[in-house]
DNA sequence: TGGCGGTTCGGAAGCGCTTCCGACATCGGG
DNA sequence: CCCGATGTCGGAAGCGCTTCCGAACCGCCA
């Protein structure tokens, strides 16, 4: 049996604080019934030898093991390493660590699910823009732990997120303002998320304000897709392919609209003399491009999330259970009015 | 049939196996001193039950954690997000726990550094692409665990990076055969990485590249900033600013290399025809701008610093201490050669 | 002054596992 | 046929913590 250097135990620290075993236990775990001027005596010691209690031993006895699940679909897109960002951040204030998951195929995502990986090791567990099947909701419970939902709805969890329908309507009224009429969208649809909320939400918005403004839909200008760039790409050139170019073209997230945008540049289209584009999400490679987008804070989800979780360990009734953090329209280089004819 | 909580030990085990609790420990954890008869009994029992042996349990008895800390310095910038995808997919193929510490500023570095909250709760580190000082590598000593540095060498841990010197001739070699010979560079380094040595392997190979075509540098078309696109953004304006543009830019990051290309194109230059552009690393969302650059396979480096992490946990002699995986140059449509005159 | 509810604290029993140590059986060689 | 080496296994002692239970003590009212 190895030991590690550092062999401090509570025991330890009740021996200097001149207190019990049980008395120390309470005093760091702010439990009832240790009084005051003990319970900073205590905290004082232990953060004087920069003491921690062993969250093994601590979990065994039966505490909470001071840990977070996250589980994320796609670790290496910007979007969702950024929301992870933020968790992190508010979960590492609050002293809780943060095993991840990511689920980036199916099949890892039907191994998570099915054997439960963070079974007996977290306090609760974040879903991370991803919408969970029913059945998944229900391995998922199996755990015994809160769940939030951030970047997202999904199975009545506590989640955060954002208006998909008004910022599809902040982009939209963007393009209808500058007069387009013959707008093109580019929906992104994941295979990993069939369903999910956000994309029908953000293609609801473009039906409502062609028809708030009195343009009857043309179904050949929509295109579905993945969420990827490649994938724009392609739904772009599909179509530039089919019939007279839209003179703008309303793509549910960045990556697609960055995707569109190059094919238009390779196919000799101007933007945005030619072909206005527009896209959600601002990505930070997106402004190196001068699209023109629409805002979320994708962080600031992240955050709240994180306080989410807190709220639910500590049990705290208070704690929020849905918030909506606001978007903003951002217009750069990629959107301008229609060419006269 | 998984209950939740899930209450099945090791004692049962043992008891339908018809052995001690000792005896079961043994022949789950794969020691020495079992029959192979018994071992295998064992094992179907416990697969049987779906039964997994509680972590905590485990580690305060002597045991191992299962469970790895990652530290990366940047989490939602692509590289770092591949780089950790990568790790994540070996650790969970090896039932591998991951841990995760985001150290984005300078504050949370030195918070993770002094208050090591992965204190006791990992069997190893993987510290990702950046360099620890001398004074950090003496406080993760006092974690007595194992340590592996991926995306870059560090303070003498088993490594797996790219060789940069190399990356960096072949952008340079790829300009130079084109037939430039006004070369600018712009130069990443990052106020989180003092002294990062990828950043003066890859200024090197400029400066040998240089020297070899028999072309004299010169200091007024080199730049420094952070790894960020509007840094390079803003270097581009700089040298545009401060003398005839050059033919080529040679960029030590596509994200540089995309600021770069917007500042370009902003002032009215074209690229290639006027200027060249090429990055280094291959970035997705590059792609979609035609960036030339040199790709470098982040992911694989992901996973083979986590194979070394597993050869550590497992005091396997025979496990790797160094990788290099090879770069390759790939040309899109921001290179081609100067124009004549 | 006696008794009572409330507060603060200590003793001690585990939580589920690993591993040291020693018991026992078996087997080959002298 | 006996003895020690070898191979298997069980008993039991923790690992460091939480929490139940009850003891001690406080102030207060009758």
């Amino acid at each position: 049996m190895l030991r590690s250097p550092d062999r401090v135990t509570l025991a330890d620290i009740a021996a200097r604080a001149g207190v019990s075993l049980a008395t120390a236990s309470r005093a760091l775990s702010d439990s009832y019934g240790v009084s005051p001027g003990t319970r900073d005596r205590v905290r004082s010691v232990a953060d004087q030898l920069s003491f921690v209690v062993s969250p093994e031993a601590s979990r065994l006895a039966g505490g909470r093991t001071g840990r977070v699940a996250v589980v994320v679909p796609h670790l290496s897109r910007w979007f969702f390493a950024e929301m992870l960002a933020g968790v992190e951040e508010v979960l590492r204030e609050a002293g809780i660590d943060l095993l991840l998951y990511n689920v980036d195929t199916l099949d890892h995502r039907r191994h998570f699910f099915e054997r439960l990986p963070a079974r007996r090791k977290v306090d609760a567990v974040v879903v991370l823009a991803f919408p969970v099947t029913e059945e998944e909701r229900q391995r998922l419970d199996l755990l015994g732990v809160g769940i939030v939902a951030a970047g997202g709805q999904s199975a009545r969890y506590p989640f955060v997120c954002i208006d998909d329908r008004a910022a599809g309507a902040q982009a939209m009224d963007h393009l209808l303002s500058l007069g387009h009429e013959r707008i093109a969208m580019i929906a992104a649809e994941t295979p990993l998320a069939p369903g999910w909320p956000a994309v029908n939400r953000r293609s609801l918005a473009y039906h409502e304000a062609l028809a708030a403004a009195g343009i009857p839909a043309d179904p050949a200008l929509v295109r579905d897709g993945d969420w990827g760039g490649e994938e724009g790409a392609a739904a772009m050139a599909d179509l530039l392919a089919s019939g007279p170019p839209p003179t703008a073209v309303y793509a549910h997230s960045d990556e697609v609209a960055l995707g569109a945008l190059r094919t238009l540049r390779r196919e000799g289209l101007r933007v945005p003399e030619d072909v206005s584009v527009i896209g959600i999400d601002d990505h930070p490679l997106a402004a190196l491009s001068d699209l023109t987008t629409v805002h979320q804070g994708v962080r600031e989800q992240g955050r709240t999330a994180g306080q989410m979780v807190l709220g639910l360990i500590s049990q705290d009734p208070t704690a929020a259970r849905a918030a909506v953090v606001p978007t903003r329209l951002v217009v750069r280089g990629t959107t301008g009015p229609p060419r006269r004819g």
